[in-house]
DNA sequence: ACCTGAACACCGTTCAAGT
DNA sequence: ACCTGAACACCGTTCAAGT
């Protein structure tokens, strides 16, 4: 890539990384090439659709969480595991509004650009939700593509203002509806009661 | 109003409910104006913002579910009237793809021509959903608020076509972890396991 | 009183013209 | 190779002009 469209791909990552956390994913194409500095063609070419751009954005956090999965698995048990990868995956999509929708879409379809990041997360959550029913901690009817749902219905809760202030509760509520213990997931630190 | 304003009133909102069906809260208004057959002034005549658009098409349901849920209420047990409330309001959110985000703004909102409808809606479903707490059958933990924050959640799924043929078993999910029983919801129509 | 559609300021997307 | 911005077909919203 010649020096200075490699400075404009930056340049235009970095504001769009600005301007989709500020307004999500429906954010102005035309107003973050405007604050790039740069012509909307360029945009365009660099990222000939919205969902190639989000890929971009996404993909370290991505591959940050497939890591984090991998690290949980290795330190903590299996439930435990499965709940904090959950909500540090909730936190990360919280960081662009309506960025679950935009995946909902594209785990459909395989051509999309973001095809790739979702099955990735998908697996991720799968593997950890495999082992906390092989230890009998999660409930033994569900899959990836529910655990993929449910954090797509919590991205949702948390991009809701009115309803934001209780994204823990939320988060307590749905996560206890995944695992077969009674106790709440909100309480993992320390005491933890026995699963039934 | 004049009979031909109160004609015009008439088609536009018979053909705003076709056009939101088929594209959701988000539907352009000049599509609707045109396949009224009005003028799009018109149509901001009668209807000046969206929401009063919407409002207009969701009352009567919502008169309904209200209705509803006092039926219910007398009729069968407390969880199993709550349950069912639940499912049939996100039945009918489901007709507006796109509704419960409109009326999550709405709640916060009391300038909202909405926000009446959410209110109603919210205090219907606390009120089976204290029920059920008294019997013992849902969670004590648990208000009107995070009721119609989890109908929003449902309704959210339902929209994304990935997840709508997962719909019947999200709902499951959910709606257990809203009960204190640890029965599924999904079978209430007859064979009961006893609460826990 | 009510209706109409042009006008304005936005969009996403494409592409001829420039360097 | 790459960049630019005009051009096109859309929006939502307002409002002067008509009946």
């Amino acid at each position: 890539m010649r020096a200075d469209a490699r400075k404009n791909y930056e340049q235009l990552l970095a504001t769009a990384r600005e301007v989709v956390t500020e307004q999500g994913v429906d954010a102005s194409l035309r107003d973050i090439a405007r604050r790039a500095g740069v012509g909307l063609g360029t945009l365009y070419r660099h990222f000939p659709t919205r969902e190639v751009l989000l890929d971009a954005l996404l993909r370290t956090s991505f591959d940050g969480l497939t890591e984090r999965a991998a690290e949980l698995e290795a330190s903590r048990p299996p439930d435990e595991a499965l709940v904090t990868f959950l909500r540090e995956t909730v936190g990360v999509a919280s960081d662009f509004r309506g960025v679950l929708a935009m995946m909902a879409a594209a785990i459909a379809d395989e051509a999309s650009t973001l095809h790739a990041s979702c099955v990735t997360m998908r697996a991720a959550g799968a593997r950890l939700l495999a082992g906390a029913q092989a230890a009998g901690t999660a409930r033994a009817d569900m899959d990836g593509a529910d655990l993929f749902a449910l954090v797509g219905a919590l991205a949702w809760l948390g991009d809701q203002s009115a309803f934001a202030p209780r994204a823990e509760r939320h988060f307590g509520i749905i996560a206890g509806a995944i695992l077969t213990s009674r106790a709440s997931p909100l309480t993992f630190s320390g005491e933890r009661t026995g699963a039934g």
